[in-house]
DNA sequence: GAGATAACCC
DNA sequence: GGGTTATCTC
């Protein structure tokens, strides 16, 4: 949200990774096989479909930004419910990411850890889907 | 950095390191009878919606375990795109679960180590991270 | 806690 | 690269 730049006196000091930041997005010619792109998220999901809707309506615009701000200001107006499709569509990519990580682990070189992973967010599906204790059917 | 987060949620293991980052639903006394885990509130949503469609379909019966049965084995058929929806609303819910939870800590003056609201993604507790030094930059 | 990254498209 | 936001990794 509101980012909270502190001041303008962080410098970006590049990542002491080594692998710049952005880079070797699926290059397999390096020594290591370039881990699964992450998953795109709601908001993401949610701007495939705008840019179709928004495209339409301004052909003309070109403008990455444009459509960005735009849907950047749609996605906040919208309520919880109208961006569930685009949750679930996210959850189901997340699962996806997760096997495709858990391979990747494997690939690379898997130090036998105690396997253990780090767990993410387990909201996966039904199996870890929220529960909430309430009984009460909220009549929406 | 190889070290990667992979999600292991089919093991259900518990966690060795003491402190289990799920929330204490009431884990019961141990030896207490396992108390049936109750069903995703996701399907209880989607539920609301099945017993509308089978009363069409079925209006004579009146029977709840004929509904619950069908609908059990149709929300296992649906993919997870199609869950979505019911998931969304969950995760609805969920958020104001979180909501509730926030002004629980505020009144209980709980220390944020494991009281921690929607936040659950647990990160690498104590991973040491072997400091690899892949310094192969692609030399472009 | 904060920097980084994901798609889009020209 | 720009511009958004939510998630990720460190």
């Amino acid at each position: 949200m509101t980012r909270v730049s502190a001041s303008s006196s962080r410098t970006l000091k590049p990542r002491k990774d080594g692998k710049s930041i952005s880079k070797k997005k699926g290059v397999a010619s390096s020594s290591g096989p370039a881990r699964p792109k992450r998953p795109p998220i709601a908001f993401l999901l949610f701007m495939e479909d705008f840019r179709k809707s928004y495209k339409e309506e301004h052909p003309e615009n070109k403008s990455v930004s444009a459509v960005a701000k735009a849907g950047g200001e749609r996605w906040k107006s919208m309520s919880l419910a109208e961006k569930s499709p685009y949750i679930g569509k996210a959850v189901e990519r997340k699962v996806d990411y997760d096997k495709a990580m858990e391979s990747y682990n494997e690939n690379e070189n898997v130090k036998e850890d105690e396997a253990e992973p780090a767990a993410s967010s387990e909201k996966s599906t039904s199996e870890s889907t929220p529960e909430v204790e309430d009984d009460e059917e909220d009549s929406s």
